[in-house]
DNA sequence: GTGGTCTAGACCACA
DNA sequence: GTGGTCTAGACCACT
């Protein structure tokens, strides 16, 4: 009931030697955040300036990788109020769900496979990443 | 079965969306099936024309891909009659493996996870389809 | 045969004083292109640089307007070579396909009703701009 | 019937990404309700609660439609029994209305160009669809 | 020469 | 206060 409880659950780090750009590491950020819950729809991201200054980068920067989620539809920014994440629920069947699924973890494995990467590996990452991810009951 | 003999044992893939520039990628894909024994000591490789062709890019971006092999010994550019994996012991490095594959992973659960597909359907799928594609046991 | 056999097949135009955004217009007049056949696909859009000049305007504005077609899949762009018009063909059945018409005509009847806009309207306007960007015969 | 005599008339839709805020759609499409007759002079518009939460906009946002059109004398706002269409003569200025049209049928021809749809599969869904939206004949 | 990233700073519209 | 647009200019990687 505080002023702050429903405060933003998502803590940015950059790492300038990584060689990805500061503006896709955040959006890769939130993208893990929406994917493992820490960020829900609906949920308000922090103002541009303000993670600018968190950051200590330029807000243009932060500004960028707002807008490229909002061109992907992952966040919905609202002028002068602010950028939440976006509250579209994709409504596909089953069929479209299916289709979708094999496409994507088709291209998945052929990409794998060109760097040798052997199931079992796949498997093993998988489940060490997407327990993390992808709640599949309670892991705690 | 003669005639293929010296049969490229490697497919080569690009990810244009990844952000490694195509002739790291294919460098890279190079020395991952240099380290898992899909391409040993004289293999050849594509010309860099027909890899070119295959990958639709730029011969010219084949090329440095190949130059910079030739230039860190993982090649050998014989003229007229191709390059091949030289003699030299390709000392993968461990770390930048590992990242590869955590990063192709990490993109394929959060998209999966962005059309609300579950851990357990996407390791079901990765079973089916991948049996067929990505080697079980020990390539060596 | 000459050497500009190839030369891009549109001329950009900036109104200042409609209120849309440069970078807005400049996408806006891909796509209509794009959607009449002035611009098919692997065409070479001018470069950054280029197209900044012609306008007179700043090339990270046009730099903006190319990224955003980028990240919608409208065009590629390749490091050091140059933005084509993208390759990719949606593949969607014939089911699928008839779900999207449905929903985007949907959508943009409710819309136009919201805004008290006739049947009549509509089937004219459509003809009217439609002649000009499907092509449907040959309208000369 | 007679409970709802004083029903409103007009439903709102707001479009988030054509780039023109809320508060101006709402208003736009106001005004084109009076100008086609399907808001006449003493009509009741929805309380700016209840038409914010159709929305799920922000009260404000209403507010300040609601505000603007006051202050043009397109609306009356009575305290506490609601804002009503004022005496004013609306004179809906005819090139703004034809600019809404043609946006809204430009976008909605392009998203289905590039879907590979056709000019006469366009009209015939509109055709279809459109029957039960979009009222025919003179709305006078 | 191509596009990509980032900074700095200005001005505007919306809430 | 919020985000949106645009300019100017620097530096880098890729072809």
């Amino acid at each position: 009931m505080t002023k702050d409880a429903d405060q933003i659950p998502i803590t940015f780090t950059l790492d300038s030697k990584s060689g990805i750009p500061y503006y896709k590491q955040i959006i890769l950020q939130v993208e893990m955040a929406i994917a493992d819950g820490r960020l829900s729809k609906g949920a308000r991201l922090p103002t541009v300036r303000s993670l600018a200054v968190d950051l200590s980068i330029n807000p243009n920067t932060v500004a960028r990788a707002y807008n490229e989620m909002e061109i992907r539809d992952i966040v919905v920014t609202q002028q002068g109020s602010g950028t939440f994440i976006s509250e579209k629920q994709i409504t596909i069947d089953a069929i479209e769900r299916e289709r979708i699924l094999t496409e994507i973890t088709r291209s998945f494995i052929t990409k794998a496979a060109s760097y040798g990467i052997t199931l079992e590996e796949l498997l093993d990452h998988i489940r060490d990443l997407g327990s993390d991810i992808v709640p599949k009951g309670d892991p705690s």
